[in-house]
RNA sequence: AUCUGUCUGUAUUCUGCG
C-alpha cells in the first residue's frame, strides 16, 4: 500500500496522470491516502473535474481531502463556490482557514482575509506567514511589518516574506537591514536580496552579495544575469551565462529574451538554436521570446520556422505563445497569417484581441480593427 | 521524500514616463 501510494505521488508529480490513474486502478486495497494522493495530483495538474469526481466517489474523506478540494476550487473555480464549500465542510483545521485566507488575499479582499484570521480558533506560524504574504501581495507592506513584529514566533519564511515585500516596494535599505539581522538565511533570502538589488539598477552591490552568497544556485545566477542585461551590460551578463554551473530553461529563456532587448536579436536566436542542440526543451516562455525577437528584427523566415516547431511540440495550446506568434506575423508583414493564427485559437485573452487589432491598424486597416473591436465586445472579453 | 495550507528567477499586445 505504502509503495503504491508513493508511486502514485511520484507519477503525479511528474505529470503522468494516466500512469498514476493506472496504478490506482490496479490497487486491490486503497486507503484514504491513496485517494487523497490522486485528488492532490489532479488538482496539481489543473484537473479539478476529475478531482471532484474522485472526491465524491471516495468511501471515506478526511480533512486533507476536503482541504485539497477547497484549494482546487479556489484556483480553478470561483471564490463563491469555494466559500460555500468551506462553509459546508464538516471539519475544518488550521489549513482550511489558511487556504481561505490565501484565496481572499489573492482576490484583493484584504480586510475580509484579516477578519477570517481574527475569527480563527487557533493559529499556527504558517497562517501568520500566509497573512504576511497576503499583505505583501496586496502592497500593504506596513501591515506586513506590524504583523511580523506581532507574531509569536517567526521562521525563515516569515523573514523572507517580509524581505520580499520590502524589495517589492523598493525599500532596499530596509530589506538589506532585515536580511543582516536574519539568523537563518537560506538560499531564498539571498536570492530575494539579489533580486532586489540587481533589478533596481544596483548590480554592483548585488554582485558583492552574489560573491558572498554561500548558497549560489541557478536562481542567483539568473538574477545577476538579468540585472546586468537590464543595465545594458550584455558582456558581463554573457560571461556569467557561460560560467553558470547549471542552466535550466528559465536561464536560457531569460538570456535569449534579454539579448533581444539589447538589440542583439540574432545572437538570441543563435542561443535558441544552441539551447536545442544542448538537449534542452524549449518551453512556452522560450517561444514567446523567440517570437518577440523575430518581430523586432524582423525575421519572417525564422518566425515561420519557429511557428512550425511550436505546433510540432504542441505549445500552441499556450495563449501567450499564440499571441506572440500573431505579433510576429503582423510585424513581419503577414497580417493575414496573423489573423489565421488568431482565428484558429481555441481560447483567446485580451492580449490576443489587442495583438490582432493593433496588427490591423499598423497595417493601415482601421476598418478591420474596428470590426474586431466590435466583435470583441460581443464576446465575453473585456477591452482594456 | 505516501496525502492538504504561506514562499525566490525568464516570456506575449498597447500606452505613458525615462
Amino acid at each position: 500500500l505504502f509503495s503504491y501510494n508513493t508511486m502514485i505521488a511520484g507519477l503525479m508529480r511528474y505529470g503522468d496522470v494516466d500512469g498514476a490513474k493506472q496504478v490506482f486502478h490496479e490497487m486491490r486495497v486503497r486507503d484514504v491516502v491513496s485517494w487523497n494522493t490522486m485528488i492532490v495530483g489532479y488538482v496539481h495538474n489543473s484537473m479539478i473535474d476529475e478531482a471532484l469526481c474522485l472526491f465524491h466517489q471516495m468511501p471515506v474523506r478526511n480533512t486533507i481531502s476536503w482541504n485539497t478540494i477547497l484549494s482546487g476550487l479556489l484556483h480553478f473555480r470561483s471564490f463563491d463556490v469555494a466559500e460555500c464549500f468551506f462553509r459546508e465542510m464538516p471539519a475544518k483545521d488550521i489549513a482550511s482557514w489558511t487556504i481561505m485566507i490565501s484565496g481572499l488575499m489573492s482576490q484583493g479582499q484584504v480586510s475580509e482575509a484579516r477578519e477570517l484570521f481574527e475569527e480563527m480558533p487557533e493559529k499556527d506560524i504558517r497562517v501568520w506567514n500566509t497573512l504576511i504574504a497576503g499583505y505583501v501581495e496586496n502592497e500593504r507592506i506596513e501591515m506586513a511589518e506590524s504583523l511580523f513584529v506581532k507574531m509569536p514566533q517567526k521562521d525563515s519564511n516569515s523573514w523572507n516574506e517580509l524581505i520580499d515585500g520590502l524589495v517589492g516596494t523598493h525599500r532596499l535599505n530596509d530589506a538589506v537591514r532585515f536580511f543582516s539581522e536574519m539568523v537563518q538565511r537560506n538560499p531564498r533570502s539571498w536570492n530575494s536580496i539579489l533580486l532586489g538589488l540587481a533589478r533596481n539598477r544596483l548590480v554592483k552591490q548585488a554582485h558583492a552579495f552574489f560573491e558572498k552568497n554561500p548558497f549560489k544556485d541557478i536562481i542567483s545566477w539568473t538574477n545577476m544575469i538579468v540585472g546586468y542585461f537590464e543595465l545594458g551590460e550584455s558582456e558581463p551578463a554573457l560571461e556569467l551565462f557561460e560560467m553558470a554551473p547549471d542552466r535550466d530553461e528559465t536561464l536560457w529563456n531569460a538570456t535569449i529574451f534579454r539579448l533581444g532587448e539589447n538589440d542583439r536579436g540574432e545572437e538570441g536566436l543563435k542561443l535558441f538554436i544552441k539551447m536545442r542542440a544542448e538537449g534542452m526543451n524549449p518551453d512556452h516562455a522560450t517561444f514567446t521570446s523567440v517570437m518577440n525577437i523575430c518581430s523586432m528584427l524582423p525575421s519572417l523566415d525564422f518566425g515561420k520556422q519557429a511557428h512550425g516547431q511550436v505546433i510540432k511540440v504542441g505549445l500552441d495550446c499556450f495563449v501567450a505563445v499564440c499571441n506572440a506568434v500573431i505579433t510576429m506575423y503582423s510585424r513581419c508583414g503577414s497580417i493575414h497569417a496573423a489573423y489565421m493564427v488568431f482565428s484558429h485559437m481555441a481560447s483567446r485573452d485580451t492580449i490576443s484581441w489587442n495583438s490582432v487589432i493593433c496588427g490591423f491598424s499598423h497595417h493601415g486597416n482601421g476598418m478591420e480593427s474596428l470590426k474586431l473591436f466590435k466583435q470583441m465586445r460581443l464576446r465575453d472579453v473585456k477591452p482594456d
